[in-house]
DNA sequence: CTGTATCCTGAAAGATACTG
DNA sequence: CAGTATCTTTCAGGATACAG
């Protein structure tokens, strides 16, 4: 039985506008992953959003908020009142999200052990 | 029927170490998700891995390789020959995260068009 | 071929102060 | 309350050259 040779990885492997890259949480946005988080559970506040959020400024809670309403994700409610009131929520949208993000917080849950020994293994080995 | 009130957020939502910052292609690592792709058909070379990965230079891409073998998910395979040859291949444990990886692509698949649908409509509407 | 060594850039994030 | 305005920092990533 001879050994097939592994197809060679083409250039155009990954097309420009791969996907994936635009997946809300997954791009360079740090503070996306728990925002959803923090939307999962109900309509919350701005104010009410920084406790989780530890450390977060309102100018990247700002930023971060925009960026999700810009990919659908969330949507933003303003109510007329006084003093101003704003809602943000999950849309239909950015709850199919969640599967997915259940997906690899399992992962993380069943393998961050193995994760965390093979760091340390590699600290012993080098 | 009465509206209860949402339980609030509390501040300690978030464990300081949460593990899903630690997913390997979930962090800041801007190629971590190409490379697993690359490597799930089976261990490549350092150079091979350079054609799909279009622009990457080589410092990136090893430390890049570097990060993920130190989280376990990569396995780094010296030859004693000359040339030298050296193959990278998924360990088991990274193996295991191409299903959760496998979810957020279905999830892109699917949604992408109503994202990039968001998108356009925020424009015209900002 | 498989990287390392330097230096540089840019974009997101943080600090701080202020406003409707 | 819900942000905006500035300024600074940081650090992954990129450019380029070179080495075992």
């Amino acid at each position: 039985m001879t050994q097939t040779a592994l197809e060679p990885l083409p250039p155009d492997l990954f097309p420009a506008d791969c996907p994936v890259e635009s997946v809300p949480v997954l791009g360079g946005r740090k503070w996306a992953w728990k925002i959803m988080r923090c939307l999962e559970s109900g309509p919350r506040r701005f104010s009410e959003l920084r406790v989780p959020l530890v450390g977060i400024t309102p100018k990247v809670l700002a930023e971060s908020l925009r960026a999700m309403e810009q990919d659908g994700a969330v949507v933003r409610t303003e109510f007329d009142e006084n003093p101003p009131r704003v809602e943000y929520a999950l849309t239909p949208l950015g709850r199919t999200l969640l599967g997915p993000m259940d997906a690899m917080c399992a992962w993380s849950r069943e393998h961050l052990g193995s994760l965390l020994a093979a760091r340390e293994e590699y600290e012993r080995a080098h």
